[in-house]
DNA sequence: ACTATACTTAGGTACATGGCTAACTATCAA
DNA sequence: TTGATAGTTAGCCATGTACCTAAGTATAGT
């Protein structure tokens, strides 16, 4: 089941939904079993279970069973790897020398021609 | 338009979609307009235009509108704070002492008392 | 063996999401 | 003022997502 290499695809897809997300927060403290991840959820099982599968089909965590229980945890790399597209994006970003001038002149010629006429901001 | 404190929800909604999550590559080069942004996808201009409505429903852009044209820009300030959930994340999992003794100890006393039955990893 | 526990699987429903076309509005250029 | 350009709005449709209940399997405890 472990999925080694997930597609940023799937592990953003994993990151969209709060109750994914809460067990991620819960498992960063440390491994758990389901029921014990299930506890603060008001689901039925089955629909927290499918969670649990979209995470780790992301990479996100892993699991283990022993006897009945399975045993989730974190993988800190693919968080990792999620962190890295931000810091990407925002290194690009900053190494424009002036996005504020790069703004104006997207704006164009027409400041210069007609300024302030029919500007909306929202 | 503008929102200028997206909840964690609408901003990992927004990240959550491909589309969207290459505009703000597109962004992060540098401010653009609306059919710029547009050129690179094969969908309809009005499908287009609700993923950049999302994106700025999740504060990640915001846009200005100068005769016909609209323009779009990188909110770096929201980027960071998507960033900022990962690092906190991940610097809790790094305070944890050890991660595979908590592995270990979640897994119980079985280990002890019935070494290696029914062990699957998955 | 028998019951409880801890998931697991199967299948169904409601609504959200992402796509479309058609039709409209507001500039801009000639 | 007329046509082309750049968005915008409205409304429809297919699929995906997140939930549910019911029923099944595998261990653990007595």
């Amino acid at each position: 089941m472990a999925n080694y290499q997930a597609t940023l695809e799937e592990i953003f897809q994993a990151l969209a939904d709060p109750t994914r997300r809460q067990v991620l927060e819960r498992l960063s403290l440390g491994p758990a079993a389901v029921s014990q991840l299930a506890e603060p959820f008001a689901m039925a099982l089955p629909s927290f279970l499918q969670h649990l599968k979209v995470l780790e089909q992301g990479g996100l965590v892993r699991s283990e069973k022993l006897g009945r229980v399975r045993t989730y945890y974190l993988v800190p790399e693919t968080v990792k790897r999620a962190r890295t597209w931000f810091d990407n994006q925002l290194r690009v970003w900053d190494r424009r020398f002036d996005q504020l001038d790069s703004l104006l002149l997207a704006l164009d010629a027409h400041e210069t021609t007609n300024p302030d006429k029919h500007k909306e901001v929202t």
